[in-house]
DNA sequence: CTAGGAGCTAGAGTCGGCTCTAGGTCAAGC
DNA sequence: GCTTGACCTAGAGCCGACTCTAGCTCCTAG
């Protein structure tokens, strides 16, 4: 239990994070830190562990796709402290369901992407026709099948 | 074999894949059609079920991520027909490993966001404790695990 | 004959999320 | 004393992918 706060520049923390320095600026811009950033001294900000772990948060629900204003509600609801946890467990559901069909479409797409592969295989080496568990993907209607796999 | 192809209407076409009028344009605009769109009476856009079709594809293509200029450089190889097929694989597997990945991404997001679903979930209703079987998200190094998940 | 609706073109505007620039401060090292 | 490098602010610029606008042509129905 020794120090508690580390105290890093800007610069470090862009390294620690990968975010830039101006994302790092931009991001408290926006009202995005849970702790308004302290200053040393010429104004420089002064980051500690703290809140490199609440760029790591905001880091995975951007690259989830949570825009910067869901990520600014949370930041102020967290910011606001005990007593508002419902909220912040609604908006973590309505974002886990949002990534969750995300993953669900991307998977969908995945399966026309892997047949259209598939078929190219079979016409570049057609010795290996048949060796695909090719499952191929289900037109929303009952369509003659066909059709769009033959596009492109 | 009845009619080879239905001619639709810009606004049918928007109807059917759900893409704008404006996008339309604005696909053809950036070469994303395999065929010239053929032109009726008035300089109208006259499109088929074949054109239905391959924009299906690139909705598909586009939904899970693949930006226009690769979208353009498939349509220029489906349009130069027979003979480059390799290529059109390269495209298509590069695409797949990308949307791989991207599904990978944000199912490991998804952990970090279901972890701290149950801890709020915990916090609101500490009676249901210990029935999550919640795999705490791993972080990168051999961390203390804690830091994160306590922020925010 | 006139109003409405769908379509046309070229080009401007929008939005999200940064990214970069200009112009300045400050501390350390040569 | 001067340069270098990291930092500061305010605000402009950029990129991708549309979206919208202005001003026009048709056709059809009332």
């Amino acid at each position: 239990m020794a120090e508690v706060t580390a105290s890093l520049s800007i610069g470090q923390v862009a390294e620690r994070t990968g975010l830039s320095v101006h994302a790092l600026r931009f991001y408290e811009h926006e009202g995005l830190f849970v702790n308004p950033v302290r200053r040393g001294p010429g104004g420089r900000r002064v980051y500690g562990e703290d809140d490199v772990d609440w760029l790591t948060v905001c880091i995975i629900l951007r690259a989830s796709g949570m825009p910067l204003p869901a990520l600014r509600r949370y930041a102020d609801l967290v910011r606001q402290g005990v007593g508002n946890e419902e909220e912040r467990l609604t908006l973590l559901r309505e974002h886990q369901a949002y990534v969750t069909t995300q993953i669900g479409k991307l998977t969908e797409c995945l399966d026309l992407i892997r047949f259209k592969v598939g078929v190219y295989e079979d016409i570049l080496d057609p010795d290996g026709v048949g060796e695909h568990q090719c499952h191929a993907p289900v037109a929303p209607a009952g369509e003659e099948r066909s059709s769009m796999a033959s596009a492109g």
